[in-house]
DNA sequence: ATAAATTTTTAGACACGCCTAAACTTTTAT
DNA sequence: ATAAAAGTTTAGGCGTGTCTAAAAATTTAT
């Protein structure tokens, strides 16, 4: 059996390899749970012992194929609740987080299936992230962070790519959400921070807002 | 803060409370959480502490008024949520109960509050028993044990008060859901046990099964 | 290349919730 | 009224997951 605890480890692992790409170090895994870098030690020793993990002390941890497989299917779910959540109880999408992140623990293959197809087997979640399949699948959405594209060019946000309640509330602020067409106007070389073009409104926003933010080029 | 243990013995001793009345024994607790009596002993001092229980060593406990208020709402959260299972992602009444287990703590008031609107606030729960409302009243709903109704009488099963899969299972073989008309016809002073009448078929049940169907006479 | 800084692991401790075995209360039976 | 039975609590221990402080390994800088 696989506890409440060590879920939360792999999908702080996934969560953070999927950012940074290849092993992954006891810090980050730290600074992702919220915990200190001797809690982390101790479990990645336990998700060894289970197979969760490969795991060399002082070398960094990735996920098993095993592991992958469990961490992918707690994003399923936390993903498939949040829909849940703003589609039928009318959350707002900065609001679900925190709810998700508990109900993606319930432990019940049928009800994820059943939840799944009263959904509509969606396949983006309110924030625009792709929601693996049941096979662990996760749909490609063919889209570019904001802070890629060229200047000049036009396109739509499909997604952000931080749930995080300040940062929704901040988009918000900006008038940006799903959907929402945006223009690259120009590209500060110093601080690579932009300025666009909303609703014929003139922004601004740093490089750090504009790398959560998916766009797809028309 | 409260735990996940401490709400499920809250959750046990209100419920072992409304079938005995009182004062509960340690054991009562312990066979309904399947625990020792030590665990429970231990717990119940850790309740005492937080003010959630009236206990005295040896004399057994109740709730106290904060312990009943958290208990009640858990039963709300069970309660609405087996009925979402059962009414939104269609699944049968004998397979919502360990679902609705973990579900029922799930932490948010807000959550509560728009399932319960989502499912159009009801009265009663998939098995017919009542779903206590935000401020902890629990509708009442005029019905009496089969066991108690005169032979001869005929009624409707509105509930059943027992909320287990082998026990759910027995009545669907036996024809009986919500809304099944029964017929008493005889009651056997041996082991009071009862001949019943449903949809024209002569059927025979004991005592126990009996005094979990909640009918309504006409 | 070695010292300093950073990162990671180990050691020891603690709260929680559970267990068994033994001791203690209360209830029941004679 | 007292002994036996039943019920309850205490004592001591265990696994989980966390912490801080100290030790060890790795990386960075001079």
């Amino acid at each position: 059996m696989i506890t409440l605890a060590e879920e939360n480890y792999l999908k702080a692992i996934l969560a953070t390899s999927l950012n940074t790409d290849g092993k992954v170090s006891t810090n980050a895994i730290a600074d992702e749970i919220g915990t200190s870098a001797a809690s982390v030690s101790d479990m990645l020793k336990k998700l060894q012992d289970k197979r969760l993990v490969k795991y060399e002390k002082y070398k960094g941890v990735i996920l098993s194929k095993r592991g992958t497989k469990k961490a992918i299917n707690i994003l399923r779910k936390h993903r498939l609740w949040e829909t849940f959540l703003v589609n039928k109880l009318a959350f707002g999408w900065e609001e679900v987080h925190d709810v998700a992140e508990q109900l993606e623990h319930i432990k019940s293959e049928e009800l994820v299936d059943r939840l799944e197809a009263f959904l509509n087997h969606p396949q983006f979640d309110p924030h625009g992230e792709p929601i693996p399949t049941k096979n662990g699948e996760i749909p490609k959405s063919n889209t570019i962070p904001l802070n890629e594209i060229k200047t000049g060019t036009k396109g739509n946000v499909m997604g952000v790519t931080l749930d995080e309640k300040t940062f929704l509330d901040y988009l918000t602020k900006l008038n940006i959400s799903i959907g929402t067409e945006i223009e690259v106007l120009e590209t500060i070389s110093f601080d690579q921070s932009l300025s666009i073009k909303i609703e014929n409104k003139k922004q601004h926003i740093s490089n750090d807002v504009a790398k959560h933010l998916l766009i797809k080029t028309k």
